[in-house]
DNA sequence: CGAATGTTTGAAGGTGATCAAATGGGGTGG
DNA sequence: CCACCCCATTTGATCACCTTCAAACATTCG
């Protein structure tokens, strides 16, 4: 109680609503048969996971590409040094396992943040999706070079920006992708801990959480647990504009 | 001459030789009809660099695929803040532009760091290629997960690693793909500046002098310039290995 | 209710950045 | 051929940011 009086200023955010994409608005496009009659479903399989609950582990065979129906997962590498660090976010509609189609064999481990649904669809029935129909294999290559785009754009975050422009450029990052899913680009649930936005940032969650103090102390942000909005986007762009 | 004495111990390294990767052994494989009779050769272009020059920018339209026939090339992209990152070394063999693909406009430039010559394949020839030959496409899907599954080691490296263990997985990385060419794994040019390994490793040039002084005080790797040996791979693999 | 995990905040320490100086190397023009 | 300049590299000294270690409080779940 006595904490909860000092985060002044919080406004009362709503609760977090059960969310799901539509199959039209999902990544995947028309590689997913998921809306189609009940005969292609063999090939679109849809499974439930709960908080915390393994996808897929590093190392395995892969025989899937998935797409995030409801929920929010993360993909984390293995450390040489023996920990792990997260290298990927998937909230609804996004598609992951592209990582895997050369080897056919997963990189990351892949977790569950939250209670999702997950589509994957056969790789062998992508395959011959895309023998058929070359506009699908056109829209995979989209998916595919917008994924390498955006693991650049993290490398930059990593290896030029300083704590608190990376944590900015985190919630700005995950504001947008909200925002192009049709949700509030102003209120949105973090769904996971502070050790993992540290691991995905390169920092460690102390500094994480002091980062989102001073966001907080500048008036910039609202921060309740998780859950997160941004009260003066403006401000927290330029912030990640500042010259480091 | 006295700083060339005080090398102690490092051997004559051998000159760096002209060298090439042939069509077969590039990336691209049948992507290319360099090979091929003249006929084709409109949809193949072949182009020469100078050191320090720029094949293209940021921002501007992309209309080929490209892969490196001889040379060595860097990938920098724009920082919100004003100066530049790398963010992808690509030696003989290795194709690059596949970040705008999806958006059909470079979103880093590329700059040879050496004299280069780069092959340009026309994205509208390759859409047409894929479209009749489909293991052509799967071909370029396997070329983009991989450099999905490229990228988060990056991400790790730049996240999860200490200076020395960034500068000596920049050095096991690059001697592996000299290897996968042909080349020797254990004396290879790192044809860049100090500033560039450290632009790419998100340390400053100093730092990155400093780690590879480090490597050859302990007599793991012998330095000429911009030439290097690797004296005791197994080292500088432990090195990566050391729990951070 | 108690244990375990997550978050915030404080204090101290270390790694890498910054500032600075000297040497080396490559290129150009005298 | 040498002098000169410019850039790259090395190394040193100091500093700052982030990490590490620590404690208190919150939250969840059995």
């Amino acid at each position: 109680m006595i904490f909860r009086m000092k985060m002044a200023g919080i406004r009362e955010l709503s609760r977090p609503v059960a969310a799901q994409v539509s199959c039209t608005a999902c990544e995947l496009g028309r590689l997913c048969r998921a809306e189609m009659a009940a005969g292609d479903e063999a090939f679109v399989h849809r499974r439930r996971l709960g908080p915390g609950e393994t996808l897929f582990t590093a190392g395995t065979p892969q025989s899937a590409l998935y797409a995030v129906h409801a929920g929010f997962l993360k993909s984390a590498k293995h450390l040489p040094g023996g920990g792990t660090q997260v290298v990927g976010l998937h909230i609804m509609g996004d598609v992951f396992g592209l990582d895997g189609i050369a080897t056919r064999s997963h990189a990351t481990d892949a977790v569950a943040l939250v209670s999702c649904e997950v589509c994957a669809i056969a790789l062998g029935h992508a395959d011959a999706l895309m023998e058929v129909e070359p506009a699908s294999a056109a829209h995979l290559r989209s998916l595919l070079s917008r994924h390498v785009a955006r693991a650049d754009e993290q490398m930059v975050t990593l290896g030029s920006l300083t704590a608190q422009q990376r944590v900015a450029a985190f919630l700005l990052d995950l504001s947008d992708r909200w925002a192009v899913r049709g949700y509030s680009p102003r209120t949105f649930d973090l769904c996971m801990t502070r050790k993992d936005i540290g691991s995905y940032l390169g920092l460690t969650f102390e500094t994480v959480s002091r980062m989102m103090s001073e966001l907080r102390e500048a008036g910039w942000l609202a921060v309740d647990g998780r859950r997160v909005e941004l009260l003066d986007r403006p401000a927290i762009e330029a912030v990640l504009s500042a010259h480091s």
